[in-house]
DNA sequence: ATGCCTGCAAATTATTTGCATCCCT
DNA sequence: AGGGATGCAAATAATTTGCAGGCAT
């Protein structure tokens, strides 16, 4: 359970890497080191704009973009529908989607990791990175 | 290793279903039952048209979306790209893609299924289905 | 015959891109 | 100043849908 917390200095990081900081950029860095949640590109606009309304939805996916090359978000395409984001700070983890209500859950299991390794050495290959979701109901109690 | 072999009657199970067995229903359901791969909607209609030049790729995605209905197909949406499908016949397995020739390699887990399972059962939930792939490289040799 | 299906074209949804202008560094 | 970044609108890509006519049962 990783605490929120101080907002990743992703700025410095891409400052570094010969990124410029742009109040847009500025802008949706801070969305996403706020919500703990998985956003769409439209909800990170709609987010956004609410802080800046000058901001493009073009700019929105442009950025993503930029950030998912520099290491620093993850891009997630879950079942019929569009990209969702997610800072990629934390430890990885995979995702227990709620069916009902849409819900993202995040778990990790060191013997599932495992034993992918171990499946793609088996068949001559080496991981590069791998998509583990699972969709399913809250039991009925 | 299931050997192809013998198209799966989803022509009677379907009509069974209520459902009309057309000209390019049974084009693309023989399309299906003869390659062992993933085409994506676009292949299937190329497919097709080779068959039957009069289809429409509505048509294609309009049976994609009945057979998967159905349970005749699995849709799959691998990493950024369109949705590609493979019939359901064949026993439940998951995907390792290989990202320097984009081949698709089914493989199976007895104990990852299990894990599965537990994990998410441990959080309170009932899996409906799940999406397991592996993206990787050919380990040098 | 009757109503599900089809082809075609237009509409949607998700995302990308050209271009003139703007603003980080 | 100089060139990457932005907003806007137009362009793409993937898929869906309205409609008039066609075909399976």
């Amino acid at each position: 359970m990783s605490t929120a917390s101080q907002a990743h200095d992703y700025e410095k990081l891409l400052r570094e890497a010969g990124v410029r900081i742009t109040r847009p950029r500025r802008t949706i860095l801070r969305i996403l080191s706020e919500g703990g949640d998985h956003p769409d590109a439209l909800e990170i606009f709609r987010r956004a704009s609410a802080i800046d309304p000058s901001i493009s939805l073009s700019t929105v996916y442009r950025t993503m973009r930029l950030l998912e090359d520099k290491g620093a978000i993850h891009r997630h395409a879950f079942a019929n529908g569009p990209s969702r984001f997610e800072q990629a700070d934390s430890d990885h983890h995979d995702h227990l989607i709620d069916m009902d209500t849409g819900a993202v859950i995040e778990f990790r299991s060191d013997r599932i990791e495992a034993l992918q390794d171990e499946i793609a050495r088996e068949l001559g290959y080496e991981i590069v990175f791998h998509r583990l979701e699972l969709y399913g109901r809250k039991r009925r109690g």
